[in-house]
DNA sequence: CTTTGCAAG
DNA sequence: CTTGTAAAG
């Protein structure tokens, strides 16, 4: 059955699971059965080479490691990624030797950046079970650099970016910086590293692009994050220069939100936008086995995303 | 049996409770039985018209009120007090109606003094039973009246001073102020008023006047409350005036402190300092029936003191 | 070690 | 509402 937009089927004639389809592919790619608890997609085969990326927002890593309800060991382990992307981490450059020994067993290879403007603020960590070719803190551009919001490693088919784009801010004071500075400097920076290789750009893009990425669109016209700028930004500079935004190409038609405000217990009642994305280059956006969110991931005010990747 | 200056004697026949001889009122006043679980004096005869003032440097009322373990109508029914003041109660003078009117019921009188200058620092209150004839805020100088310092009120026999003296601070770097101005001040203003009635001056006066007063008078020499400088401004300027510290007077021997700095886990191990006192003019100071120190109310740094006054 | 206010999201 | 800072004790 449907309701809205969703297609609802209970399938009882899958292996372990009743797994239902509650969510689809484009059309032409087909129906996906969703494991409806988790809202995880079916296991890929083992026998198809893949890799698991993980992206998350995680509001302060040394609040969530102390939250007794998480462990980072535990999320590894239920979620088996290859690769954790880390946004506002909040850490400063001198915490990040203690919790990089502390966090993972395994995942030898981390990569962090701090802001070194305003401590305690932004930051972003590639944590990686395999390790890359190479790693670049930065767009490589000093006047963007201060305040930690990029990490790039090299893998051998694509490099990673885990970014965390500035909030526009309260009165939108920083509008005019993050739309005419930033994205364009980024956008710039993965259309030149698309040259050697494909890229994939994930973190949290402070933005939600279209209404179905946002609870209540009319109301946040002029909110930081769905202001038209932004979401008209988003569009030049990355999808129109040829990055595909993996869920909603997956899944073109459901509702999915990553983040949800603290203000408002907006999570409980499922006030959210969709602001943390998977965006891949053309070249390796049909390797995409599925992009997909983890709503039921708690200790942040975002839940993390997933991608996994045909390799 | 006497352990070190202390003599403990379990006493079979006294009424309800098994009273201990724990402490002591100074030699020609003889002997005091105190409750060894609680560390409160005996109870008063009811037939003894008194009053019985409490005395709490609270480090943040709204935290206290906010503790699960706390509660004020709780601590007034157990203590049955008749005033009760306060000590850096952070409060800014915007939270003050809020607060006053969730607090205590029966206590309809209460006068507050916020910090002007620092916003949620220091801060004092007297909130009472009974109305008292007039209230004084601050020292009437305007140069030491923008720290919410100083709250007085009138009674019918003595008037009443809550006070939080400032701390000398880290690098003694408000030692100068404290021993020069603000002490000697507040000095004049209790001799001022002492031409008039008998005053009580209470609360944290952040100095521990002898080395009974401090778990570690050796190693504290040039700490903040235990420097030369402050124990002998306390001695001139409040001692030496003739105002009375009641709790050596009651208790010459007994080692009773008021405050556990948070940073050593300092109340576990008792290593403490008396920094709170009920200073009483010579002229009401036979009036008191016993001085003491409320070791088991947790929720601050600081122990609450009582006094009980016969009237 | 803990409180407060503050900036930021 | 929650994170982080800083000043203060």
């Amino acid at each position: 059955h449907t309701t809205g937009k969703q297609l609802v089927i209970t399938s009882t004639d899958m292996k372990d699971e009743p797994w239902t389809i509650l969510t689809h592919k484009k059309p032409q790619k087909g129906w996906m059965a969703y494991n409806p608890k988790t809202m995880r997609p079916p296991p890929i085969a083992a026998a198809t080479a893949h890799m698991k990326l993980i992206s998350w927002n995680v509001n302060g890593l040394r609040a969530l490691l102390k939250l007794e309800s998480f462990s980072a060991m535990q999320l590894a382990q239920r979620e088996n990624f290859d690769v954790l992307c880390l946004q506002e981490t909040k850490l400063q450059e001198k915490d990040v030797d203690a919790i990089r020994l502390s966090l993972l067993e395994g995942f030898d290879n981390s990569y962090w950046t701090c802001s070194v403007s305003k401590l305690g603020y932004s930051g972003t960590a590639i944590i990686s079970r395999i390790k890359p070719h190479s790693v670049r803190y930065g767009l490589g551009l000093s006047d963007h650099d201060s305040e930690g919001r990029l990490v790039t490693v090299e893998f051998d088919n694509f490099y990673l970016l885990c970014g965390y784009v500035p909030n526009s801010g309260d009165g939108l004071k920083r509008l005019s910086y993050r739309i005419t500075q930033w994205d364009p400097s980024l956008s710039n920076y993965m259309k030149d590293l698309e040259r050697l290789k494909p890229v994939i750009l994930t973190g949290d893009l402070n933005c939600a692009h279209q209404e179905i990425d946002i609870w209540n669109p009319a109301g946040n016209k002029r909110s930081a994050g769905f202001t038209d700028e932004e979401r008209h930004s988003f569009q030049t500079n990355f999808l129109d220069k040829g990055f595909v935004d993996t869920f909603r190409e997956q899944h073109p038609d459901t509702v999915g939100y990553t983040y949800w405000g603290y203000r408002h217990g907006g999570r409980k009642t499922n006030k959210g936008w969709r602001l943390d994305y998977f965006l891949a280059s053309e070249s390796i956006a049909d390797q995409v086995y599925d992009s997909y969110i983890l709503p039921d991931v708690a200790g942040s005010d975002h839940s993390p995303i997933g991608l996994i990747l045909k390799l």
